[in-house]
DNA sequence: GTTGACAACATACCCGGTAGTATGTTCATC
DNA sequence: GATGAACATACTACCGGGTATGTTGTCAAC
């Protein structure tokens, strides 16, 4: 239910779908995940996914879709602040944590889909289907690798390698995917305080002097 | 094949099943990896491998096993060294990430085991055979968060919750299980500098001032 | 207000892959 | 030369992806 997105959201009925492939492939994996799963969630069968959608993997790809575009839409707002590039990548970054907490079940299968292409162990034909998702994953992971080239020539980071340190950089910024777990009758303050906590983490790895504001 | 470790190996047929096992499921997951691959990697079939394992769990089981003892095993020269806290933590920490490095197969089969015990995507009987591993598992993260929170109380290590900046910190380490890759002609020097950048970007999430000796 | 057409599903079925088993086969060791 | 370990071979049972076909409601045209 609830998908607090109202424009660029398709018909309700994919809704549910997409939302309930997000909790299985979230709770199982792909792998382990069976359509009848996903279809038993959504009360229902299989004729009802298969009439949207032409197989699993391409159900899985529309979740992955889903997932990024959110990520993308939540941190549009911020890249042409007129702020200094440490400042903006402070912000982009809480942003993003917060957008790993609230829609985590999108967001592991992201990371399971950049993992999978990763192992290659894909089809061929799912493959080339990945492929545009995937080039859409790494331009916006280069919306912060660039902002961390930026920062340190600004002197305003200090680390060696940008390579590692964007890696690190990530995986902790992605990592309540992994470890958080909803509270009862939490805030979204309370939220954000997590965000802010990790995102301080990596401001201080990344050889930040000043605290957060 | 070479199994760095001479002593509390199995017999070599076992540690040849252990190794390959361990390189299918880094690269397929548990879920996507069939006994016949594994058996396909050895040059073998199916009987090889029931022959020493009654089921698929329990060959993943023993991957996992294996895994984390050799963790227990490269970090316990360091527990008892007078160093202080924080000294033992950088020194156990680079052990660690370099464990993750050279043992990634088997790192990553711990990794998915963790996951699959979170996710709850177990067997009531797969569960009680994981809980002895799991708890094990726990215990080794509690070295580290142990030696954290005695590094903060003697003032060299500066964090707001315990249980976020373990958990950030523990990521951190393990993440090389995820984007490092192998190159040509890399020595154990190289890695063991991956190692110290991993640990550095740590420390000074930790809030730890001084750089690396 | 009936019919026809189509969307949105449900039902029933097929079939390949895979975990697990049952049964050989070989070789060493006593 | 008998016995058992260490496999290979052959087979079964079942699950799950995908398809083919039926069913229901809606809406437009006549």
């Amino acid at each position: 239910m609830a998908l607090s997105v109202g424009e660029h959201m398709p018909d309700s009925s994919r809704a549910d779908i997409l939302e309930a492939a997000a909790h299985c492939f979230m709770e199982r994996g792909y792998a382990a995940t069976s359509i009848d799963d996903v279809a038993r969630r959504l009360d229902a069968t299989k004729g009802r996914i298969y009439h949207h959608y032409s197989s699993k993997s391409d159900l899985f790809a529309d979740v992955f879709r889903f997932g990024m575009e959110m990520n993308y839409r939540a941190i549009e707002p911020l890249r042409r602040s007129g702020e200094k590039a440490v400042e903006r990548w402070r912000q982009m970054a809480l942003i993003h944590v917060v957008q790993m907490i609230t829609t985590r079940q999108f967001q592991r299968v992201v990371w399971e889909g950049v993992e999978m292409h990763l192992r290659g162990a894909t089809t061929p034909e799912q493959r080339t289907a990945f492929a545009e998702l995937i080039e859409r994953r790494s331009r916006y992971s280069d919306i912060f690798r660039d902002l961390l080239a930026e920062a340190r020539d600004d002197g305003d980071m200090r680390f060696e390698n940008l390579g590692i340190a964007n890696q690190l950089v990530f995986i902790t910024l992605n990592s309540p995917i992994f470890w958080y777990s909803p509270r009862a009758g939490e805030t979204a303050r309370d939220i954000e305080e997590i965000g802010r906590q990790v995102v301080a983490f990596a401001l201080h790895g990344l050889g930040v002097r000043k605290g957060n504001p």
